[in-house]
RNA sequence: CGGGCUGUGGCGCAGCUUGGUUAGCGCGCUUGACUGGGGGUCAAGAGGUCGCGGGUUCAAGUCCCGCCAGCCCGACCA
């Protein structure tokens, strides 16, 4: 294993743009973050925009440098594609219309319409379009690391939802579903060992395929309070998936004959808990309707029973809906329904109607009867009324029973890491097309997998700090070995000792400032290289440099005579190198 | 986009309630001395359109209105 990139002289701390920071700046919410910031690996510039200062840049170096070398594994080829992109192509696939406005859209100076990449799907398919003719160019599997630029309406969490990140983003391209079952399968591993070299535990669960298309996903999941995702995980078969996707198992519904539909007063009753209060009757015995609307301006009425909650990604994956929204009060008045009352019952063919197929098949419910102050009891569906769409709507709470083996659900934060789509034919829209061996034309069958660069380092800082800083992996350290050159005897024997740790191959930092003891000790565990090495009159004095793991903070520091410092530095980081955790 | 919070020197904050002369404190920075293995001490300094614009007032960092920016929660989102 390398510890060295191509440099060849060891970074001098006097050479940084920017200082460490005694407090990190308000705001800063998370100690990883912190630590990146008073560390001066990053700077905010705007929302959602960060400046990478030199230590954060070797960082991402390194990063970028284990991103390459494992899709070069898996066979990838880098390639490198623009950042912006003639919409032309955009309007193409059709996402130009059903992205909102994260794709930021602008006209260059002939007032030709451009947009700024969010990701690169058009452009490989274009390209596949142009560069494969025959099934003899296929399969394929390019990639980059490149930037992207989202309109986020919210960043938030310093490094982990920005709105111009480096992603490594790659993209296969396959015959037929076979060749990329068998690419997915490849780089799925090739994720995996990605995250444990850099020391991330990741979970990878099965995952909603949003605004990429395709038919099936997974997402690298890094288990963490700050996390804006939340999976579904079961301890006893290892079931995972997002929240957005997960289901549970369903409870057994009442054996009941259908009763005879009745109207009831309810006066007040506009919620289920009040509801329940007011005929005192479980939550399960009642289907709730809610009102949305599509991106597409369809309106649809979807119903869930009443102790339980809707997940908009299932409502919308029920409607083929891009994006959904609440009904306006206005809307649900046009629909002829009635906020708090709203029933599926005679709402006809004004609003779509999804019921959850939990509610389809439970009788006797109480629902609603779009009117102020009455339910209506006994409601079957199919009777009463017919749905349009029959679907699994329903989010997964935690507690309930695992569909595969019963075992209780619990729910995690996380951060998506890196996410891997099977897109299908989904851009073969584009053109992307091949002369298959039987002579037939056949449409190209695509994959695409991303990492988050910026987003996997927020990471690996909030995984591995301590009370006093970063505790880089040393697979990712912005330096193999921090050299802290104490007073005049100090510095003038560093110099040496860095140049032949370089030599060696080892990335080297030298606290060359000439401060004092206490702050460069200080700086060296902020910044968090896995080897500090202390070089002073009283180290010289004991015969060597004194040295120690930043993992290790409270292990006595071992003097090593200077000609035996690269070899010690080189073992410890060779057995730490397999220490990375693994997560399944 | 909705709700909340915050904008005062490079960083962290006080001052605002109850308007009143030269706007403070800690850290950092500069210079000097001492010190020299865990953010040292002393001394002397530099550095501020108090986010921006308007208003009220004899007088605004302080009160009012508008805007902008950032942070948090939600909506949304790979």
């Amino acid at each position: 294993m390398r510890w060295s990139s191509a440099y060849s002289l060891p970074m001098r701390m006097t050479q940084l743009l920017g200082s460490t920071l005694r407090a990190a700046p308000a705001g800063a919410e998370s100690p990883g973050y912190q630590f990146l910031l008073r560390g001066a690996f990053v700077r905010q510039l705007g929302q959602g925009l960060f400046s990478f200062m030199p230590l954060g840049t070797r960082v991402k170096q390194r990063v970028e440098h284990v991103l390459r070398q494992e899709m070069d594994v898996v066979g990838g080829a880098e390639l490198l594609l623009p950042l912006v992109h003639p919409a032309e192509i955009w309007k193409r696939s059709g996402r130009y219309d059903t992205i909102g406005p994260e794709l930021v859209r602008f006209d260059d100076r002939r007032t030709r319409p451009h947009v700024l990449a969010l990701t690169h799907e058009e452009v490989v398919a274009t390209l596949a379009a142009s560069e494969v003719q025959s099934w003899r160019q296929l399969p394929r599997f390019v990639y980059q690391i490149q930037l992207k630029f989202r309109d986020d309406p919210r960043p938030r969490g310093g490094l982990l939802r920005v709105r111009e990140f480096t992603m490594k983003d790659g993209y296969t391209l396959d015959r037929d579903e076979a060749g990329l079952d068998e690419q997915y399968a490849r780089i799925h591993g090739a994720y995996l060992e990605i995250f444990r070299r850099c020391g991330l535990p990741v979970i990878p669960v099965a995952a909603d395929v949003g605004m990429m298309g395709g038919r099936e996903a997974h997402e690298f999941m890094y288990l963490t309070p700050i996390g804006e995702d939340t999976v579904v995980l079961c301890d006893g078969c290892g079931y995972a998936q997002n929240r957005q996707v997960a289901t549970a198992a369903r409870p057994p519904v009442a054996e009941e004959d259908p009763l005879p539909i009745e109207r009831v007063e309810t006066p007040d009753a506009d919620t289920i808990d009040r509801l329940t209060q007011v005929l005192g009757i479980p939550a399960e015995r009642t289907a709730k309707a809610l009102f949305m609307a599509t991106s597409d301006g369809r309106m649809a009425l979807a119903v869930v029973r009443g102790d339980m909650q809707l997940n908009e990604t299932k409502l919308a994956g029920a409607l083929g809906a891009a994006e959904l929204r609440p009904m306006t009060p206005e809307e649900i008045e046009a629909i002829g329904a009635v906020a708090g009352y709203g029933s599926p019952v005679g709402i006809g063919t004004r609003a779509v109607v999804v019921v959850d197929e939990l509610v389809a098949r439970s009788p006797n419910l109480v629902a609603g009867a779009n009117e102020r102050g009455f339910h209506l009891a006994n409601v079957n569906v199919g009777r009463d009324f017919s749905p349009d769409v029959v679907a699994d709507i329903v989010a997964v709470e935690a507690g309930q029973p695992c569909a595969a083996c019963g075992g209780p659900l619990r729910t995690e934060r996380a951060v998506e890491t890196g996410n891997i789509f099977k897109l299908g034919t989904r851009y073969a829209g584009l053109g992307a097309s091949y002369l298959g061996e039987d002579g037939e034309e056949k449409p190209i069958v695509m994959g695409s997998y991303g990492i988050g660069v910026d987003r996997l380092i927020a990471c690996i800082a909030e995984e591995h700090h301590d009370e006093r800083g970063l505790v880089w992996p040393a697979s990712v350290a912005p330096f193999a070995v921090h050299v802290c050159a104490l007073g005049d005897e100090g510095l003038e024997a560093a110099g040496a000792i860095a140049e032949n740790l370089e030599g060696e191959g080892l990335d080297v930092l030298v606290d060359d400032r000439g401060e004092r003891a206490g702050v460069q000790f200080a700086d060296a565990e902020l910044i968090g290289c896995p080897v500090q090495v202390t070089v002073s009159k009283r180290s010289l004095a004991a015969g060597g440099v004194e040295v120690k793991l930043r993992s290790e903070p409270e292990r006595p520091p071992e003097v090593v005579p200077p000609d035996e410092l690269a070899s010690w530095v080189r073992g410890h980081l060779e057995e730490r190198a397999t220490e990375a955790p693994v997560v399944r």
